[in-house]
DNA sequence: GCACGGACTGTAAGCGCTTGCAACCCCTTT
DNA sequence: AAAGGGGTTGCAAGCGCTTACAGTCCGTGC
C-alpha cells in the first residue's frame, strides 16, 4: 500500500484515470463508493479529484483551502485534476463542515426607495471587495417575516448580518447578541447598547440645513419630521432646535409637522403648514422624498421654489439633483455607510470578540437650487395675505382658509 | 424497547424532558452524542428537539418539512418542543442533505443604473412571493469573475439562476445547460437556443418611438444605437428601420450614430450628429440614459427640447419622468421582466424537464415632454444656417463647423 | 548509525439534516 | 382467529466537505 502512494505522479495519474477506482482508496472506510441512490447530478466531488490525482481526499481539501503542508508537486497535481474535471467545491457542504459560509446577509425594508438602493450599492461594492457573497432580504416591514429571516440567515446561511434599521430595535437583535452572531446595524441613530452601529450625523446635518436657512434670513422655518419610530428622525429635530437656538430664533410648535420620510405625507403636511396664520418661509424636510412632497404642494399652491418658499431635504438621493429646481439637501453618505458596514462586519466575522462600537459619519450641506432669501419682509409681516403675493388663486384660497381658522 | 415507544405521549413527554437522554435513542448508532469538539455554538439541533419531544429525529424532520405520516398529536408535541428550544433548521445542512437550497441567484452587471435596480425590484418582489431567498451577485463586467460566480452558485448555493444578460452569450451558459441547472436569462434579445429567455419587444418598441416622431412630421430622424454587443441594440435598430420604411422615409446612414446605452457616449454622438450638414430634427436614443446625453448636448448647443430637437428614449427608468422636460420614452416593463423571470425560474426548479421558451413582453410608448413637431420646415430646408435659428452662439458655431466640412 | 523532529499525507469522525426502507401498531377482512 | 393492510415511526446511510489525529517518510544531530 505504501509503495503505492510513492508511484511516480505522472504515470500514476494515467492509470487512475481508468474507470476502475482502486478499492479502499477512492472509497474511504464505511463509505461504499457512491450509492445507486439519486446521484443527483454527476458533479465531480472531492473524491473524484482525489482519485484522479492519486491522493487522499483530505489532501485535495487542503489544496482547495490553500493550506500549508502540501508538497508543491502534489498541489500542482491536484490542481490539474480539478481543472480537468471542472471541479467546483459544493458550497453547502463546506458550510456545513466548516461552519463558515463566505456570505453575509443584508436585511433591508424594501428596494423601492433610492435611500436603500444607495446603501445597498455600497454594501455590494465592499462585499465584492472583501470576498463575501451577498444575500439580500427585503422585509417589507413585516415584522414576523423579519425575525424568521434573521433566524434562517443566522443558522447556516451567512456568517454575518447587516441590518438597515432606521427604526426601533426589534427583539431578534437580543437573540443575535446572545448567540454571539456577528451583525452590524446601519442607520440606527439611537442608543443600541452592545451593538455595532453605523449612522450618519443626523443631528449635525439637520443643524447645518437649518442654519443655512437662518443665514439666508428666514425667521419662520418649519420642519417636517421623519417617522417618529426612527431615531434619526428624533435626532434631526434636535438638530433643528440646535440651529434655531444658535440663530436666536424661538422654537414654535406650530412649525413642526409630523411626517414619515415619504412624499405623500409631506405634501399634506405642507398644505397644512401653509394654511396657518403665520406660514413658514422655509421648510426643512427630514428626507429628500419629503422635500419632493413639499415642492409638489408648493407648486399646487402656486408658490415658486425658492422665491416664495425655500426647501431643504436630507439624504441626497440621486433624484435630488434631477428635479427642477435641483434640491438643496444634506448629503448623507449612504453608500459609504454601506461600505463601512461591510468592513466592520468583516472584522467581526474574523474576530467575534471585538468590542461593539458606534460609527458616526459626517454629513455635508449641499446647496443647490431650492433655497434663497425669504420673499421681501413685507410679505412675511403681512401674514395671511402675504402668500397671496405668490399670485395664484390657489394661494388666495389658502389664505382665505387660514383667515377663517386662525389656528389649527 | 418497543413497549417503550408506546408509552403514553403525555407522561412520556415529561420524563423525556429530564436531562438524561435515553441511550441509543437520542444518539443514533455510530453517532456518539456530541463530541467534545468545538461545539461551535450551543444551537439546538434536530436531535435535541427529538429528545425533548420523545420521538426520533426523522419524525422531527418530517414535521419540519410538513410531510404526511406523522400523527397529529406527535406533530404537535414536536412543534411544542421546537418552539420551546427556539429551534431553527440549519440551512446548509438541509441543502446538503436534500439538494435544495430554497434560494435563487441573481447575476447582474452592476447596481448603479436604474435599469438594473428596476429589474431587481421585480425579482425581489416575486422571489419573496414564491418563497425563495435571493442571492445577489454583481459582476462589474469581469468575465472571469462571472464564470466563477456561476460555478459557485450552481454548486450548492442556489436552486436556480437568473441572469440579466444584455450581451453576447457567455460560455458558462453551455455548462449550465449540460448540467441541467435551471436558469433564466433576462433581457437577452437574440437567438438563445435551448435557453429560457425573458425580453421586451425591443424592435416593436423602437418602431413605436420612431413612428411617433414621423407622425409629428419629422423627416430626419437619427438614432443613437446601444452597445453593439447587445442583441436588444440590434433589434432597436431594426425597429427604427421598420418605422422609417413604414413612413416612407429613406434610411440614411449618416443619421445612425453608435452609442453604448450610456450618457457620455450619447452626448458625444449628438454633438457629432448636429455638426452634420443636414442635422436631424429628432433623435431616438436607445436608452433613457443616452437620451439624457442627447438633452445635455442640446442644451450645450443652445437648442431647446422639444422645440428645436425632439428626443425619445427607451426603458422608462424612474429618472425619465423627473428630468425637465420629462422624457418621452418607450416603457420597457423592467420590473415585470424581473417578476416573470422568477416565476419562470420557479417552474423550472420544480420541473427540470420543462421545454425552454422565450417570453417577449410588450412595450408602450410614453409621450411626455421631449417630443414635438419639428421646427418650421423652413429651418429644416435651409440647412446649416437652420439651426442658427435656435439662437445661441454655440449653435452658430456648430453651423459654421458643419458648413466647412459638408459631410463627415 | 540510530533516535528525533518536521514536513507531508491519510484516516476517521463528524457538520445537521433528508430519506428509503423496514418495522411496528392497530384495525379491518375473511 | 389468522391474515392483510394502511398509517406511523425508527434506523441506517448518506449529502460533500473539514479537521483533529495518527501515521509515514526523510534528513539531521549526536
Amino acid at each position: 500500500m505504501e509503495g503505492d502512494r510513492r508511484s511516480a505522479p505522472t504515470e500514476g495519474r494515467r492509470d487512475r484515470a481508468a474507470p476502475v477506482a482502486r478499492s479502499g482508496r477512492a472509497a474511504p472506510a464505511g463509505r461504499p463508493a457512491r450509492t445507486a441512490r439519486a446521484a443527483r447530478t454527476a458533479r465531480p466531488t472531492i473524491f473524484d479529484v482525489a482519485a484522479l490525482a492519486g491522493v487522499s481526499y483530505s489532501t485535495v481539501s487542503r489544496v482547495i483551502n490553500d493550506q500549508p503542508h502540501v508538497h508543491e508537486d502534489t498541489r500542482q497535481r491536484v490542481r490539474v485534476a480539478m481543472a480537468h474535471l471542472g471541479y467546483t467545491a459544493h458550497v453547502s457542504a463546506r458550510a456545513l463542515a466548516s461552519g463558515r459560509t463566505g456570505a453575509i446577509g443584508l436585511l433591508a425594508l424594501e428596494l423601492e426607495s433610492s435611500f436603500f438602493t444607495a446603501i445597498i450599492r455600497g454594501v455590494d461594492e465592499q462585499a465584492a471587495h472583501v470576498g463575501f457573497d451577498l444575500l439580500l432580504c427585503t422585509t417589507h416591514d413585516r415584522r414576523e417575516k423579519e425575525a424568521q429571516y434573521v433566524a434562517r440567515l443566522s443558522h447556516g446561511m451567512v456568517d454575518g448580518l447587516l441590518i438597515i434599521l432606521p427604526r426601533a430595535m426589534p427583539d431578534y437583535v437580543g437573540r443575535l447578541r446572545s448567540e454571539r452572531f456577528p451583525f452590524v446595524i446601519i442607520d440606527h441613530d439611537e442608543d443600541a447598547p452592545g451593538c455595532d452601529v453605523i449612522a450618519a450625523d443626523n443631528r449635525g446635518g439637520a443643524r447645518q440645513a437649518v442654519a443655512h436657512l437662518a443665514e439666508l434670513g428666514h425667521r419662520r422655518i418649519a420642519i417636517i419630521t421623519g417617522d417618529p419610530v426612527a431615531g434619526s428622525s428624533h435626532q434631526r429635530v434636535l438638530g433643528y432646535r440646535d440651529a434655531l437656538a444658535a440663530a436666536g430664533l424661538p422654537f414654535d410648535e406650530t412649525l413642526v409637522a409630523q411626517g414619515d420620510f415619504l412624499e405623500p405625507r409631506a405634501h399634506l403636511a405642507t398644505l397644512q403648514l401653509m394654511r396657518q396664520a403665520a406660514p413658514p418661509t422655509a421648510i426643512f424636510a427630514s428626507s429628500d422624498l419629503a422635500a419632493f412632497g413639499v415642492m409638489r404642494a408648493a407648486r399646487e399652491l402656486g408658490m415658486r421654489v425658492p422665491d416664495d418658499l425655500s426647501v431643504v431635504g436630507f439624504d441626497d438621493i440621486p433624484e435630488a439633483s434631477y428635479v427642477g429646481p435641483p434640491l438643496t439637501t444634506v448629503i448623507q453618505p449612504l453608500r459609504e455607510m454601506g461600505r463601512a458596514g461591510v468592513r466592520r462586519l468583516a472584522e467581526l466575522v474574523r474576530d467575534q470578540t471585538e468590542p461593539a462600537m458606534r460609527m458616526i459619519l459626517h454629513t455635508t450641506l449641499m446647496v443647490r437650487g431650492t433655497t434663497a432669501p425669504p420673499p421681501e419682509r413685507l410679505a412675511t409681516r403681512r401674514r395671511g395675505t402675504g402668500i397671496a403675493a405668490a399670485g395664484a388663486s390657489v394661494a388666495a384660497a389658502v389664505a382665505a382658509a387660514s383667515r377663517s381658522r386662525s389656528r389649527d
